[in-house]
DNA sequence: TTAAACTTTCAGAAATTACTGAAACATCAG
DNA sequence: CTGATGTTTCAGTAATTTCTGAAAGTTTAA
């Protein structure tokens, strides 16, 4: 149910967010109509939901032998899940941004106003690219070491100074 | 108008989108007049809007002698608006999920499948504190050393082994 | 090839969310 | 106080999003 009232909040609907909710917490895979009757919800729902996760990449379908059915269950680990979710929310938050700022940017001011407005636009590129940038250095490092370096937290400014006196050193 | 579309994807709705944008994109603080007007809105939604990105932190309101208007101009620079989005989507998104998290853990299971279930909202409550954690970390540095992190990007895993090392050897 | 067992699609209904405009409320100069 | 000039509120309406269920589509065993 929380995972229902937040679904809008994570970049899906109610039902796709219980429906995710749902396969998370049950070992075993479930069926279309499993899920239709554990959440009181059409058939026909059950189908876009899937749809819609598949396209989040947070489903996989597996099937029995001597079975016609599909069996759903989440795909990859807790860990893959929050990347997955964090990826494909910057494709659809920050990326059609980013290629519009880019476009307006490549036209020539044409008065006062507009100059002042391209600077705005400058610095939000400029902050969106550097942190899409960092975010996906990040996620190309392995989880065991992302996890030092959270752990690590704002120690981690301590390193870089230590890096930078060691270097002026030498 | 790419504010408005992409306003409900940012966390609020297409007004709001379009009328912080903008706020941003123009150098002098505008009334709520001249921004109904020039979004062809109703004065009442404006006032709604304005309400609402006041509630995020986004806008700060101004007087001028002799004018009993109020004009209104984004809050803090580019950059500020960034870790303000970021904060109250986490207290939006993230947070409420956290505490349900937390008191679901307190109850004992009453079979299998809830031991299970708690394994996996034990994995999720983990993920998120470590990286409601981290984020506030990062806040907490200045803006400056951020920018240099960021810079490094995954070569942050470089200084860290340095790190390492380094404690290692002594 | 058929029919049983399942999945997908999509038009329309239901639910939710956003917006308007008029009335209520606030502030202040005279 | 009063009225001019603002802002806020909110009931009703409009727009959008989500959901249903029946029909169409798919797959496979026999």
């Amino acid at each position: 149910m929380h995972c229902g009232e937040m679904g809008s909040r994570w970049g899906f609907n109610r039902t796709v967010g219980q429906m995710y909710g749902l396969l998370i917490i049950h070992e075993d895979a479930l069926t279309a109509i499993e899920i239709s009757e554990a959440l009181n919800i059409s058939r026909g729902n059950v189908s876009m939901g899937i749809k819609e996760l598949q396209s989040w990449r947070l489903v996989q379908v597996q099937h029995k032998p001597k079975d016609r059915k599909e069996y759903y269950s989440p795909a990859g680990s807790i860990w893959e899940m929050a990347t997955r979710v964090f990826e494909e929310r910057r494709k659809r938050e920050v990326d059609p941004t980013l290629s519009l700022l880019r476009d307006n940017l490549l036209d020539e001011p044409a008065n006062q106003k507009e100059v002042y407005a391209q600077e705005k636009m400058h610095e939000i590129h400029d902050l969106l690219e550097t942190g899409t940038h960092w975010a996906s250095e990040l996620q190309s490092m392995s989880p065991d070491k992302l996890k030092t370096l959270m752990k690590l937290g704002s120690g981690v400014s301590k390193v870089i100074n230590f890096k930078d006196k060691f270097i002026n050193k030498n």
